[in-house]
DNA sequence: TTGAAAGCGCTAACAT
DNA sequence: ATGTTAGCGCTTTCAA
């Protein structure tokens, strides 16, 4: 109310009104010591009167950081989505910098222009998803270019770049170990995307459990999945039309597991008595749907916050990439049960 | 690779190198007329080799802009949420503008300090949605601010501000009165957060229908919900272990329809045959539930799109906020049925 | 503990 | 069609 209609406060008008010189403003809005606190406060007060707030652009120029973290995504899973962002802004919160985000529709349109982008948000750093950050064309320009970046829940096999994973492949042993125990024999598995890295390995691990019981996995039970609700649904109908239909499927991930349910319902089929579906993810879905889904909780949340440390201490410090392995759990609900007898 | 390492090219350089004065430069990269394609042609490829990006600081400096827009939300439902990121994100691609995205917990931390946010920043506009876009509190100080903002899907009753809406009494009517076609007339709501604007005009025009058709509302079938899954299922326990209970049940939301779903599951009654469920918004979880939910389409992504493209025209124009009320469609599906006989 | 001066890298206004 | 000169509002030396 005291500053001039239309125009904000510059830090010269704070120095002028509080009679010091701009340095001793630009101390007390840094918090930086050498400043008398009566000084310090008579500044405060003066910059309160005025409405006066820093120029983020000019401090930008001056420090050579926008503050500014980029999360490039794309859109399998809403709910897989949030756990991200929410992570992400977890980690972020105190520290100043704030998250611009970047769906990518299309892989094509971002391969090649992933560090113009960069440089035109001018952003501090990036924190890149599958598929994306197992692309070796964006992984290759990312690498060249020397920007700080991370990777969350990418290949492990990478080990040069900062990264935060879970072991895929022995996650979906676990899962498929698990429902052999219940008696199932018979065991489909729908695929998620293929240019996911992830859904090789959880596929990995699906054959292996399946041959450490002395199965040997058979194609018509291995339907390609998209990681999208949508495409479970389709791959959920073509399995239970089989002739010799599964008793159990794992799905890669939740999305695809509530397309398989809802694929039983409209089957008539019921889950888990005749029928049991387990996901992968554990993301808000899974508890929605009904029943509850059995399934793999990955630490996204966890996971984008560890990486966004990560990423932070890169920008600020220039470390090393750093890497970090999470740890999942099964979470049992009632999408699976025993195998049907007869 | 022909640049000095660790140090970006400069409009400077670029200048130098291809024989120009920086200016000519500036015009080559912000497309700017007044150029013989010759000389733009000659500083493109410069620019190129030096592997030149304008620096973004310094422009925003310049150019008083830092063509950053924020949008503020809390987190009822991630489908929801994922909905309007979307949809801002298809105005602003191409324009140059970035998103920047504020989660906010507790309404209560960001009352009183939303400018010094959006300061702090850098943000040209902002985008608000419910709760916080009909907080009084928030709503005058984004007023008093004069940071050109506009507002999603809030209460229709201010029009001082730049808004995008449908409405929600007419469409929670309409809704109802499909439930009351289908022969119900023990039909119970559960509400929506109170906070949101929103969750009272759909109770106002649910009461509207059950009174135009006679039947007098009772506050045993009005529920309080948060519009979050579990306040759903919650509600539906409540009102299915009803000794009377209704026969059809409104959700404010669709995550809440889930949740209503749920509790139907567990108590063994089939839906649509004994119990009728309706949503409202048509998220993506409208689809992945069984049976797959009855609910109002809320053109969610594009109110987004339209609130940004009416924060763009304040920001780059100045021109004077706009309203727009976009039109919503009851979408039929399989949770409502007719009313069990007898 | 404080301040003066010199940038940061760009665009705007105004020549030429 | 092109260039010159001031800023934009900060932070960073470096001096006092």
């Amino acid at each position: 109310m005291t500053s001039k209609i239309g125009k904000r406060a510059t830090i010269r008008d704070v120095a002028k009104a509080a009679g010091v010189s701009i340095k001793t403003v630009s101390r007390v809005f840094n918090d930086e010591p050498n400043v008398r606190s009566e000084i310090r406060e008579k500044v405060r007060h003066v910059g309160q009167k005025l409405n006066y707030h820093p120029n983020v652009a000019a401090r930008n120029l001056a420090r050579r950081r926008s503050h500014l973290i980029g999360l490039f995504f794309e859109n399998p899973s809403p709910a897989y989505v949030t756990e991200l962002q929410m992570g992400a802004l977890k980690r972020l919160r105190g520290t100043g910098y704030r998250l611009l985000i970047f769906p990518v529709e299309n892989r094509a349109d971002i391969r090649g222009a992933m560090v113009s982008t960069v440089y035109a948000s001018g952003l501090d750093g990036v924190i890149v998803t599958p598929p994306m950050c197992d692309d070796p064309v964006i992984l290759d320009e990312l690498l060249s270019s020397h920007l700080p970046f991370v990777r969350v829940a990418g290949d492990n096999s990478i080990d040069k770049t900062a990264s935060v994973i879970i072991d895929d492949e022995a996650a979906a042993f676990d899962l498929a170990e698990y429902v052999l125990r219940l008696g199932h024999r018979r065991i489909a598995i729908v695929i998620g995307d293929e240019t996911h890295r992830s859904a090789g390995l959880r596929l990995m691990g699906f054959r292996r459990a399946l041959r450490t019981a002395g199965i040997e996995p058979e194609p018509a039970m291995e339907i390609q999945g998209a990681f999208t609700f949508q495409s479970g649904l389709e791959a959920g109908r073509r399995l239970l039309h089989h002739a010799n239909r599964p008793t159990a499927i794992l799905a890669s991930n939740d999305d695809m597991a509530a397309g398989v349910l809802q694929a039983a319902h409209e089957l008539r089929i019921p889950v888990p008595q005749k029928l049991s579906v387990v996901g992968f993810d554990d993301t808000a879905l899974a508890k929605m749907v009904w029943p509850q889904l059995t399934t793999i909780r990955q630490p996204v949340f966890e996971m984008a916050e560890r990486a966004t440390d990560i990423l932070l201490r890169q920008i600020e410090t220039g470390t090393a990439p750093e890497t970090a392995k999470l740890s999942y759990d099964l979470v049992i609900r009632f999408s699976a049960g025993e195998a049907p007898t007869g």
